[in-house]
DNA sequence: TGCCTGATTAATCAATTGATTAAATCATTT
DNA sequence: AAATGATTTAATCAATTGATTAATCAGGCA
């Protein structure tokens, strides 16, 4: 009772795969096809060029990482270092089952800077979330409650805190010898440490 | 009076370029003979494959950002508050004029985990640098001065707050529509606001 | 000068790769 | 069953690229 299989979903599939473990100059056709268990005419039959296949994976991949903190930073509900300690855990989360997704994003607006900025600028709704942020440390600010620091710059550490280690994570496994079990235990344990890292720094 | 040029350092400087902007794979010897003004024999007649041109390049690399860092936090008249500022400011710096050094590592890490593996482990004098920073931390924290905290993390998170800013310059600059002025601005303050971060996250 | 060694060049090779084509196969409808 | 249109395949093309080769050039030395 086998489903028909889906071969548009099979070389999205590969071609997320293919994309991401090895940006766009050095993923091959042949690979996606390989990698979706069919052949190379075939994948030019359903998606007709290799640039059309890599801005599905491309947005698909900074939408994701966009929505996640934009949903979170203006959700009123959440005072700051609710937000904080939200963002920090679901980002980790996130990087350990898509590793390479910050490399892959950062590697090809480098590559193509305007090209991919443009596609980047489409995917966000006009930062009201950045607002709604910002706001709220003002106030807080003004309360005594945390130390001035602007948004941009608190947005920046939160992000810099969880994406670089998981960036660098080959590097660190390289160099450090652990195991795959032990990277796992510190980047769960990271969790909360860097969340305290970043409360205690603003906190008065 | 025209100094004999020396095409060897014209070479290592082409390639040097070349190579940290595409990554081994995009950069191509073409490429580096025309920034070097020689022709592509030329190129292997002085170095003879690009693996070797590479692996020149890759080690020079690793060896400064290794150095920066070993040679602060090893330094026993420093305490643990002058380590981080001087190491944050002297990597921001090191940052702004090598933007695509820490991609450039990272990148080739995961290209080819073991080789590249290797050739990093040869750079590093195996650490009692790092013992150094730990037993400071350790007294540092017996006597109250700050927070318990690993070296480990304490270094992962005051590398993540230097280098990630700076490798996602590129994307920053795209969503942001900040001049390349502007930039240079919030760099040079981030050199004081990031070692206050650190800082006052730790210090009880 | 004439020779010899090292530097330089243009041409070419083989492998890889994105893309296309034309033929073959399959499924659905009449 | 025949026909029609969608799917699949193998073969091929042209461009790119790392590497090599053979020929030429330059300049120091006998």
């Amino acid at each position: 009772m086998q489903k028909t299989r889906n071969v548009e979903q099979d070389i999205i599939d590969a071609a997320r795969k293919v994309f991401q473990m090895n940006g766009f100059k050095e993923a091959t056709m042949r690979d996606i096809a390989n990698e979706a268990n069919i052949n190379l005419a075939m994948l030019h039959y359903y998606f007709r060029s290799k640039d059309n296949l890599f801005y599905m994976i491309f947005d698909e991949a900074f939408g994701l990482l966009y929505e996640k903190i934009a949903h979170i930073l203006s959700d009123d509900k959440l005072d700051i270092f609710e937000k904080i300690r939200i963002i920090v855990s679901e980002y980790i989360t996130f990087f350990n089952i898509n590793p390479h997704i910050p490399l892959f994003i950062v590697r090809e607006v480098i590559r193509n800077p305007e090209k991919i900025g443009e596609r980047m600028k489409v995917s966000i709704n006009p930062i009201p979330t950045f607002k709604t942020f910002s706001d709220q440390i003002q106030e807080q600010y003004e309360k005594g409650v945390i130390r001035q620091i602007s948004a941009f710059s608190l947005i920046l550490n939160i992000i810099s805190l969880c994406v670089f280690p998981a960036l660098a994570k080959s590097v660190v496994n390289q160099l450090s010898g652990l195991t795959e079990i032990e990277m796992e235990a510190i980047s769960e344990n990271r969790k909360k440490e860097v969340a305290d890292f970043i409360i205690n720094s603003i906190r008065i």
